[in-house]
DNA sequence: CGGCTGCTTGAACTTGTTCAACAGCGGTGG
DNA sequence: CCACCGCTGTTGAACAAGTTCAAGCAGCCG
């Protein structure tokens, strides 16, 4: 019987950190799952694409640094990024119980990932019961998550849309680690947030041009500051809950 | 070693229909599951809630008959549903892995369902592995039709949108039998379509006027008649392989 | 320096909303 | 049997939100 490592643990790497959010796990798992992301790291270029829709890959990527997205593209030319993929998250098993890929995960800065071959993923699951149960947990979270992003292109209007968004950014990454007391980096460009939001460019420019004029943001840069959390959240009609970050 | 039923075998539920989409399962798994579900059986009068958000529910739900949607309202009322349910879908395990429901189900026509308690679901899954996988399988297909819902409030008009929804729908109820040659039963009415599609009411009523005087559909009384399906696609940017129905 | 990418602005335009009214229909109670 | 009610669908007209087009600016990198 090995020691259980307590949720409120810091670990090592934004995965870990996250996952211990939804289950404890053992010191034994933690360093299974060490074990099996060190000698599998690769690197994406920004702007560069990770998996493309119709692809059928052998692999699950778990995401430690930088941020990418999902996205689709319609025939006209159309896109829509659908989600996304910040340092903790993984390639959910799509990639691995369904036979092909329905989107695309491009990377918006430089990513590095652990890129774990299919055998090796299903034996740590098979090992390690407890980190496979995180990790559906944290797949449902995923979907919630999703259902919020219906919701938010549904019935919220641009302005409450990015606040929400930005909302959302902030609990996810404060989760990993990656927040400070002011806000976040942030590598989103105008153009990005207005694809995620489903907006024109120029109405995301003029969207946080509001947002700034309210106070709710300060962004220049790479690099949001939030001064006030509550006051964003209640412009975004915002509320944790989806996020299922206190299991 | 018993027996396998082969993917084209027509089930006696749709739950079974769908899941032979997804995995072969045994003839004693198919037993299991006709057995499981046949005790519990309950019914929800339409314009009923069966679950709602921040309840924390310990029976797993499968759709039998009926139609039923998810959805989640915002404090100033705004309400948005962000997904339908079938005969033989079956509420995901957010009921089971997570805490609480981060949105509500409701029934739209009557609905009967089967409600399983979580220790006999889990027995189940434990028991019969290749039910486990299917089930697996048809949730991450209903992320993935997630994700297409936001593709379609995100970049589709209200046309595009209504167009896509029904073919989307046609195509999910073909799996279980539930098509004839023109079309199928339609129980939503157009304050539905317009929740869904996050369009007002108004609108819902001008696109759906739009689509039959192009021919595309003709929908009177809980009857929707789909004379060209690939042109109804096409109006849509429809393509089915975000549903997975083919693996 | 030149060229690229990302950000900003104005103005005309389109899509979808809101408000308000009305028609049809089925059910219910007097 | 009729009157009435509530729900669903329909219509017109004013309005608001967001798009498109087009141009220009700022910063960065080679």
């Amino acid at each position: 019987m090995t020691a259980h490592v307590p949720p409120g643990h810091v670990g090592t790497s934004p995965l870990i950190r996250k996952l211990l959010r939804y289950t404890s796990l053992s010191a034994d798992d933690i360093a299974a799952l060490e074990h099996l992301t060190r000698d599998r790291i690769r690197q994406a270029a920004a702007r560069t694409d990770i998996i493309v829709e119709g692809d059928a890959p052998d692999h699950v990527n778990l995401f430690l640094s930088g941020w990418a997205c999902r996205y689709k593209v319609l025939e006209d030319g159309r896109r829509q990024i659908v989600g996304l993929l910040l340092p903790g998250d993984f390639c959910d098993f799509n990639c691995f119980y369904l036979r092909r890929m329905d989107h695309s995960v491009g990377a918006i800065a430089t990513v590095t990932y652990a890129s774990l071959p299919r055998d090796l993923f299903e034996r740590m699951t098979t090992e390690h019961p407890a980190v496979a149960k995180a990790m559906w947990k944290d797949t449902l979270a995923t979907v919630a998550t999703q259902r919020e992003w219906t919701l938010n292109l549904g019935q919220r209007n641009a302005y409450e849309r990015v606040a929400h968004l930005f909302c959302e950014l902030y609990r996810r990454l404060h989760v990993v680690g990656l927040t400070d007391a002011q806000g976040y980096s942030f590598p989103l460009t105008q153009a990005d947030i207005a694809e995620a939001m489903g907006i024109s460019n120029v109405h995301a420019n003029r969207t946080l041009q509001a947002l700034r004029s309210a106070g709710l943001i300060s962004l220049s840069g790479k690099s949001l500051t939030i001064p006030d959390l509550a006051a964003l959240q209640t412009a975004g009609l915002f509320s944790a809950d989806y996020l299922h970050l206190d299991e």
